[in-house]
DNA sequence: TGGAATCACTTAGGCGCTTAAGTTACGTTC
DNA sequence: GAACGTAACTTAAGCGCCTAAGTGATTCCA
């Protein structure tokens, strides 16, 4: 297949079939309202097939006025597994309505203007959360509808009040948070520290030390050792695999999980069951039914109308397992 | 925003500008041989982002015949974190050459002919392994080359070889396989399988049987206990997730690793570091270094020449940890 | 049996952008 | 001062697709 090959257009097909390039269009799109002999429309697919014909995506959006083309703006290459099953879930749902989902792996929001993303022309962006002013100015280059994917549950039900709840239960008086260390995550990072924060203060318990915790395991044990010193038992860990490296930190310092110490992450990630022991978690809303939401919402978005709110997100779930 | 906004064309700014389309053009694309002083060029800029310009990619692509993106055709909806550093590096490189690096999500050749993938107009379609015959039709829809990211490295040079040497030299004489259940991974995993046993052949050893280890504990504690029952000792995972599960099996049988039974994974999970005991596992190569190359032969591809042959792989690198 | 309705198409823009090929107005050159 | 070159633009065609508005044939109904 050489690069210089001309593409096949409707035209060669309306040549091969014998009709107009708008009468191969009616066939291919099944225009409504026009009649086309069963017999013609053979003609033309079997013509189609022939050549290996497909339509040029780019002709269409430009005469359409509109992609089909759903863009996840996300700034990190990776999510955690959660997301992946929320993502596999989205895609399905979207196909359903026409829609592609594509995910735009690295981009910058604050590189120069004409950003080859550009390319895209999406008909709805999806951003995880509230874009931040940089980030709004990029999106808003598309000139499609923003859809925010993830809602904000009220205070009592946040994944991180209830890992403080959970280990004050058992007993635990000093709390403390482990943060993960990379930067695009500091946004969530500190709204779910601050959760913590608060709640604990609702407690009435002390006011928690928050260490960084770096996944490699090394640098992991000085981090919690640091984070013990301060007389801490109970540990929230940003997600599972902060809260894994916390697990390993322990173990290197020989410290009993969970008699001594107890440690509680979030996300149910399908490695954190597998550990020794297994990590207690707080499993977040079921990817299936928030896609099939999500989904709803950027349907009505393409149409033109408001965005429609998301609905209530269930609220998030104990995993009670071995690290508590 | 309102979806019904009308969309900012090079005419409208040209016309705020008090010059032609064309002038436009040539102004934003920075056109060589055009002779355009600086006090037009700066008028038409400044009228560009009065108005909030920004061509329009699907117009320009139909124009120019060939848009910006580099499609990444993967069906699962994850990847190893190891391709996730893989693909984070590819994306920066390429945007050194204008490209931009998109994922498609949820997509399934085996769909109908009408499918809204082909919205993406790719310039180069990248794919992970050599497609198979419903993957190559569906991959041909695009019109665009397609690169096949993964170089195959010769056969001794293969991570699941060395897991077997490796696990020989420990004196492990009766191994094992623990396949990956994702139907998605079948030909990764029989491949996987195939030079498994292969490698045990060249050494004398008996066939390895294989088992499929779910990731969900329980059920894994009881493939592991099958795999056990066959006498096997050293056991070769397809990659670290599913080596984890066979340790947390191991745990929950309470067999001593590696006194009793040895766990060798593939990819360097970050987790499997974590994990006690930490996990022993085979490195595939440095994702920087093997990003660059993929981009050079993306950037030539892209020029109509023929995709140049992938450099050699670097050898894969045994991880010695404490599961062997 | 003639006018209307229907069938089975085709013609001809237009979507927004790029770019080869003009065009006009100045300076130069000899 | 006629011929020429260059600067600084503009005109117009074309990328491949969709679709409103035709256009001949048939068929239908009164």
């Amino acid at each position: 297949m050489s690069g210089r090959a001309r593409r096949v257009t409707a035209a060669d097909v309306a040549r091969e079939a014998g009709v107009s390039a708008a009468t191969v269009s009616y066939v291919v799109n099944d225009k409504p309202g026009q009649t086309i002999p069963p017999e013609t429309r053979e003609r033309v697919l079997a013509a189609a097939t022939r050549l290996g014909y497909a339509p040029y995506a780019p002709a269409r959006t430009l005469a359409l006025g509109a992609s089909n083309l759903v863009l996840f703006a996300h700034r990190a290459p990776i999510v955690p597994p959660t997301y992946a099953r929320y993502l596999e879930a989205l895609a399905d749902g979207l196909h359903e309505h026409g829609l592609d989902l594509v995910w735009q792996l690295g981009y910058d929001p604050t590189a120069g203007a004409r950003h080859p993303a550009a390319e895209l022309a999406p008909a709805v962006v999806l951003h995880l959360t509230e874009p931040d002013p940089d980030e709004t100015a990029y999106l808003g280059r598309f000139g499609a509808p923003v859809i925010v994917a993830l809602a904000s549950a009220p205070l009592p039900d946040r994944p991180s009040a209830l890992q403080v709840h959970h280990l004050a239960e058992r007993g635990h008086r000093a709390l403390g948070y482990a943060s993960h260390p990379d930067p695009r995550l500091a946004a969530f990072d500190r709204s779910r520290y601050q959760t913590v924060s608060e709640t604990c203060a609702s407690l009435g318990l002390p006011v928690p030390p928050a260490h960084t915790v770096p996944l490699s395991r090394d640098a992991a044990r000085q981090a919690v050792e640091d984070l013990l010193a301060t007389g801490v038992t109970g540990i929230c860990a940003y997600n599972d695999e902060i809260a894994l490296a916390v697990l390993a930190g322990l173990s290197d310092l020989a410290v009993a999980v969970p008699a001594q110490a107890a440690v509680v992450g979030i996300d149910d990630h399908p490695l954190a069951a597998l550990y020794t022991p297994a990590l207690t978690t707080i499993s977040l809303d079921d990817p299936a039914t928030s896609a099939a939401d999500l989904v709803r919402r950027i349907a009505a978005a393409r149409t033109g109308a408001p965005v429609p709110p998301p609905a209530p997100a269930p609220p998030a779930r104990l995993i009670p397992r071995a690290s508590t």
